[in-house]
DNA sequence: CGAGTATTGCTTACGCTGTAAGCATCGTCA
DNA sequence: TGACGATGCTTACAGCGTAAGCAATACTCG
């Protein structure tokens, strides 16, 4: 069944086990990633890949693991005040989860518990609390800067062209929309007010940090 | 194979079909419901269910319009300003969300593009606009208010021990923490400081509307 | 170098999934 | 009474995740 010369190895490991998903997640979104799928990208039969991955679930949560990390491994140390370490996270955070919106719906429903994932927590809340920030007021920021972010970016991505056609999105069915009947939606259709995700996410991220500065006295 | 009396119907309709479908994922969890054990539940054969929604993908969507629209539907005219409406809406979303966990990965996942939403966007934008809000900033608004709760409460279900207890959470791992390694998020399981959901979640809330307000001056 | 062992991948198989196609039986109306 | 549309059942198929066991390789030690 395999085209090597019969007995050669193909050389799998986790990563690139791993990597392929996300490659695979990448192009033909996620409903289509079966274990059988993965493994003929990786010239190799699906049993195969239970012997570096344990079971689908766990190469799931093992692609969300690394995309997260993505978001977290780019940021240095806070130097310049808390406030803008902040929101450079959460515009990290939101391009990493945009580069790969397959695994966006993993990453929303899984809680990450890796080891990694602990560290990476450590190291923000010692940063903010380094920078003046209690410990009770960083992890709710934390926390509401996370959610909100994997939040609108799960409707970004759910809204636009993105991998599938499923659904007209609201500009698509803008022409049958009766002008009578929907007079607000009808003008921001044509004005396209409040229709610009980026604007969108860095007002909202500038607001929520602004009002835990603002409770926090800092 | 049916232990009806041979010949009489079960009389389903679409929206006993919605109902059972909403009950079972109550009861087992979204990834253990299947056509036939729904049809099961219902007293028929999976293909029967065929007669009342053309396919799973849509009857999934029909509950996450369900769900939403409760949401929707308990909230009555602005008549306090639109500050507190805005509030009780994020509140209420949250609540509608938090009854039936199972559907809110398929809420944060699909987009909703019913006549019905339509009708509700259409009612808010309105609402706020005559409470004094400009028509970008509405949207901005509700599309923030939404994606946040929306992404919060996943957070909130994902870590609870709520239909199934896959991943220990934070508290379940707490023993295994090293103090020395990990200082604040020890500290953060003795103090409890910034663990509670519900705080959270309202003065975020308050936050985002405050800023809201501030920005557009009202 | 040869022998033993651990590692890796393949084969087969089972129970489950969503759903297409066609049939049987019902209640309703002419 | 006869025809008809609506409803549910039966059968079937391709695909899924993965348990169990086998074959062949690469590595380690004498």
């Amino acid at each position: 069944m395999s085209d090597r010369p019969s007995g050669a190895k193909a050389g799998l490991t986790r990563e690139k086990v791993l990597d392929a998903a996300l490659d695979y997640i990448d192009a033909h979104g996620l409903p289509a990633l079966s274990m059988r799928k993965l493994g003929a990208q990786l010239g190799v039969e699906a049993m195969s890949l239970y012997r570096h991955v344990p079971n689908k679930d766990a190469l799931l949560d093992g692609l969300v693991d690394r995309v997260m990390q993505t978001a977290f491994g780019d940021l240095g140390e806070p130097v310049g005040g808390w406030a803008p370490w902040v929101r450079d996270f959460a515009h990290a955070l939101r391009s990493a989860l945009l580069a790969h919106p397959g695994v966006l719906p993993l990453a929303a429903t899984r809680p990450v518990n890796s080891p990694e994932a602990l560290r990476m927590s450590e190291r923000w809340l010692a940063a903010m609390r380094t920078a003046g920030l209690p410990l009770g007021t960083a992890l709710d920021l934390v926390n509401v800067i996370a959610t909100f972010t994997i939040g609108h970016t799960l409707a970004e991505v759910g809204q636009t062209p993105g991998h599938e056609g499923t659904e007209p999105d609201l500009d698509q069915r803008a022409g049958e929309l009766d002008p009578a009947e929907f007079p607000n939606l009808t003008e921001v259709i044509a004005t396209r007010a409040g229709l610009d995700f980026d604007s969108r996410f860095t007002q909202a991220i500038d607001i929520i940090v602004a009002g835990y500065a603002a409770q926090a006295g800092v």
